[in-house]
DNA sequence: GTTGATTGTTTCACTAGTGAAGTATATCGT
DNA sequence: ACGATATACTTCACTAGTGAAACAATCAAC
């Protein structure tokens, strides 16, 4: 039994470190602007962007339509975004930040996360580059793998 | 603005990949073996180990107990896992494996599936050799920085 | 041998995602 | 101008995770 089981490694760490990565962002953002990391995303994402609507919005964010309802909804509960119908597009609503909205953006910009500052610290900005080009490798071949499923 | 915001880089970048690979890999496994990936995970955790309880399962897994109470139960709908008192300590329960779960682990370790194939091949035993020590890097930061959270 | 802390598990309320099915509005081809 | 098709969004039922609070059983200490 010298072999490690090699397979079930890649996907069980990738897993353990988004996870991992997204509760300390997730504590360390709540309590510095009231804020989760993938809300913290739409947040920038719409601020970022003119009149965007939800369906945009999902392809930007690679998720689907009904996450980013939930999204909305809860963001829009925390007084941060609001949404009108479309003028042009009386199905698509357009999403717009509020003045806390943006201040939140504001204030996250301002001052990076301990954990974000500790990685690029730590990593450094070549093995950080590094590191993402292959994480965009890996985002290519799932895709890939996914058309070729389509087709069958 | 040629400067393209570093930070969030690299933890969405991570998000989706984690996201995406999860995604694909439920999917060809749900097919192949009637499992998602989470299962499958604490199936085979149960498989090789001797006595199990949902604790100790917990950390191997790097998971919060509840979840694995709600995974422990949903692998007992699936008829996959069993649940007994222990009889040296009777708060906790010992895991056990049933005959479909058996079957399943085997099934799933005779073809391996092809989301998993398509990316060592594509990586390469090195790439991805360095590829998982980053990964481990990147949880040992953030084991780190909780730690100094809680000593504050 | 009670008393108090620790351990194993569950429940609850929550975030965040998926996929399928439904509704309404737009748009295209003829 | 119409019907078919596509698009924008929602709802529902589900998996998978977190954290806090509860409860029972065990273990130490005195």
């Amino acid at each position: 039994m010298t072999s490690d089981t090699k397979s079930p490694r890649i996907y069980s760490r990738l897993q353990i470190a988004a996870q991992l990565y997204r509760k300390v962002a997730d504590r360390q953002l709540v309590d510095a602007v009231g804020v989760t990391a993938p809300q913290l995303g739409v947040l920038t994402r719409v601020g970022s962007a003119q009149a965007l609507n939800q369906t945009s919005l999902a392809r930007d964010l690679r998720l689907n339509d009904s996450a980013i309802t939930a999204m909305v909804r809860r963001l829009i509960g925390l007084d941060m975004l609001e949404k009108t119908r479309s003028e042009s597009d009386s199905r698509a609503f357009v999403l717009k930040l509020t003045a806390k909205g943006e201040e939140t953006i504001a204030r996250a910009q301002a001052r990076p996360i301990p954990i974000n500052r500790r990685i690029e610290d730590e990593f450094g900005a070549d093995a950080l580059r590094e590191f993402t080009a292959k994480l965009n490798r890996l985002i290519d071949l799932c895709d890939e793998e996914q058309m070729a499923e389509v087709e069958e």
